[in-house]
DNA sequence: CCACGATCGTTAGTTGCCTGACCATCTGCC
DNA sequence: GGCAGATGGTCAGGCAACTAACGATCGTGG
């Protein structure tokens, strides 16, 4: 939940008055910047009150829908479980932490783990009749959610607004592997000096 | 870092197959409302490791945020401390996590505490100077970020998405208000004058 | 004048997520 | 065959956010 900026966004003229003191600070940027947080922030909070009135968060969410797309995905070997370290990937969060979600699922009685006898390392998580049953529960109303709060959108506002999303989505994973590899952000635009100073 | 998703959207034939298992689903509005979470994650995430060099999380940066704007704040009193409840207004956690974050922030000496002689239950909070000059350090970077990441749009696509991302957060925060009436999200949409005094 | 409710800041306890370290197990190379 | 390095899952410790409850203080109505 990025706040990361005031709750209240600051009028236009703010921020073109902020530009003043600071050059860097293009204020259209600034404005989409601080939309862009302000929208992603209040548009989960919708989803995730209705999550949480079943004690779902985020992270669980996350565990419970990677499994359940793995058991539905009709081009795969119609397995239902899938190892921790794949649960990573498709959720986006660290081993780690899987662990702890998989433990407090697993409590829940929502998934299982079991023995994987390939290979001793791995174990396999998988949904327990439970755990899909309270996803038959909880989904109908979460994609009720998602179209209501969209349905201010007509099909052409949905394709631009996806499309602008997107270029600005691939600019930010750009920064992501330029980072992982000691690049700066904006080589062109940015003096790396401060940041490099700061690495280390 | 809604998650709330796969990690690697999924593309839009899944969504149609998806889609006629469950009827609520409305793919487009599931793929604007994925492109959303995730560009809004994805963006955060960029200012973020930028901020994490300085050992700033989002929480503290608000809170350092909070105290500059009212300090530069021009038709203000020229104060520069805030309360930890005027705190907690201006970035939306609550009263407690301030107490917390002001105790490390205080613990770092970027910010300090003093009593307030007018009402002895209050505290002030204000920057110190090496407050204001780590933030001095760090915003400049902060802006050029911003307007990296937006450097892909031209001035009237970030009209357009700023428009469109005002309609959805709009429609968000309608059902926040709602929610707290005790009424559904699907319930006829509330009047939009309550949204649009704020607004001011 | 003072008892009551409201407000302020803090504390205690919980949760979810992170990083870094650890041990167990597999795999490739000699 | 056996050891080195990679990989897998977990544990320990820390941080930031929440709720609920608490003492201290203020303001107001009787």
């Amino acid at each position: 939940m990025p706040l990361l900026m005031l709750k209240d966004l600051p009028r236009y003229e703010c921020l073109l008055k902020a530009a003043q003191a600071h050059p860097e600070l293009d204020p259209s940027a600034a404005e989409v910047f601080l939309h862009l947080l302000r929208s992603g922030d209040e548009v989960f909070r919708v989803v995730d009150r209705h999550l949480a009135r079943h004690h779902i968060s985020e992270g669980r969410f996350g565990v419970l829908m990677a499994l359940w797309s793995s058991a539905e995905r009709p081009g795969g070997d119609g397995r239902r479980a899938l190892s921790p370290a794949e649960l990573a990937d498709h959720t986006g969060v660290t081993r780690a932490t899987i662990t702890g979600l998989v433990d407090t699922l697993e409590r829940d009685g929502l998934v299982e783990r079991s023995p994987n006898v390939d290979d001793r390392r791995m174990r396999a998580v998988s949904l327990t009749s439970r755990g899909s049953g309270l996803l038959r529960e909880i989904l109908p109303e979460h994609f009720r959610r998602m179209a209501w709060l969209m349905a201010t959108l007509d099909e052409q506002e949905r394709v631009t607004l996806v499309r602008l999303l997107g270029k600005v989505m691939q600019r930010a994973s750009e920064e992501t592997k330029e980072s992982s590899a000691g690049a700066s952000v904006a080589a062109p635009l940015v003096s790396t000096a401060v940041i490099a100073a700061h690495a280390g």
